[in-house]
DNA sequence: GCGGGGAGTAGACAGCGTCTACGGCTCGCT
DNA sequence: AGCGAGCCGTAGACGCTGTCTACTCCCCGC
């Protein structure tokens, strides 16, 4: 049994996750998924008996890559809490902007409450990260941490979608994407104290996997 | 001609939208429009070349009604900017609890920008009211107003959507959905001067059209 | 050596979006 | 008044999709 041929299951996800990185979402049909893993358009059903099942999977397959970059990303920062959500963000617009068919997979709806895999609590790890850091930045006077951390949170998310596809510039002139990234950060937990020399987060520019 | 039988380019938006809101994003078809409208599935082709048109025009109907409710809203409200802009947040939050089928349609990315039609461009005025507002409640040492009202934006957006799966409260452990709002308003329009005795807006509790 | 069961194949089915050939109806022109 | 043209909607075909089911093959344990 070589490498190639180890579990269809496997084999099944990562063509999905090529071709979704690669093609869009769109692409993601149950038929073309197996076409690319060189089995029969049935044969996916052993192990994903719908094609929900399979684009959870390959949904979560994207959750784990994002939360491995944001924590590879923190492990090479500076460990003051401020520089490190600094650090998370980009690393998550990043990782939605180059990986856009992913990041909207990743968080359609119908995945994301469907099936026994409870895909939403895939990301709870990663947004743990986050509260995590938000709760030590918090200064007195601000929101309840859960609520500081749900509005940061919120805030990433919608600037990842808004700019994916364009109307943030449209709308705002703004071609500077981290003036929006900046002006979050300083709402939300206050002015930045300096700005450290921190170049531009380079998680997205390595290869996928 | 009677009133049932106006312009059937008209009637199968009607169709649509109504499936979208009482159904869902997944049940707009091509075909279930047309069987709705009334007509064989091949007649909506000589006014939308492609679904994707006839859902752009679905989706044009929605920011219509959004950005009609929020100036509806706007008006019946306390002048002060602060005040209308919490108004709006609200409604826009409410119309995507309310609508969420229509709202996932609105914000498709490839409704947004595909066709002659540029659906994007239709946010643009509700998004100007939001401009507008966040200019007259700037403060001196806030981010410039493009920036500001952008990353507003962006938080409401994000916001709606989170919590419309639910994943908010689950990560957040935050039932109340009304501290997250008025965390970000805070946060980007600095705290509130006082609490006016603003009730819950209601306008998604009266009827769609 | 042989039976049984898991794994993958292959075909059917309904539904989808798109395309095209076709009827019928209503106009305006001669 | 009659006729040709053009618009509007119908109907069927095509290839694609996801799902379901009948079947084959091969390996493993008895």
């Amino acid at each position: 049994m070589s490498e190639g041929d180890a579990n269809l299951r496997a084999r099944l996800v990562a063509a999905g996750v090529d071709l979704v990185l690669r093609e869009g979402q769109s692409a993601v049909s149950l038929r073309e998924i197996a076409r690319r893993a060189g089995v029969s358009h049935g044969a996916p059903r052993r192990y994903f008996p719908t094609h929900v099942d399979l684009l959870s999977a390959i949904a979560r397959e994207g959750f784990a890559d994002l939360t491995a970059r944001v924590q590879n990303t923190l492990r090479d920062v500076d460990p003051d809490p401020r520089t490190q959500l600094t650090a998370l963000a980009r690393t998550y617009l990043n990782f939605a902007a180059a990986h856009r068919g992913m990041f909207e997979l990743m968080f359609r709806h119908d995945l994301l409450n469907s099936g026994r895999l409870r895909l939403r609590e895939t990301s709870l790890p990663l947004f743990a990260v986050l509260a995590d850091l938000v709760t030590q930045v918090r200064q007195p006077g601000d929101a309840p941490a859960p609520v500081l951390a749900g509005a940061l949170w919120a805030n990433l998310h919608g600037i990842a979608q808004l700019w994916a596809w364009g109307s943030l510039p449209l709308a705002t002139g703004a071609t500077d994407d981290d003036a929006l990234l900046r002006a979050t950060l300083d709402a939300h937990l206050g002015p930045a104290p300096h700005r450290p020399p921190e170049d531009t987060c380079h998680c997205c520019t390595t290869s996928a996997n």
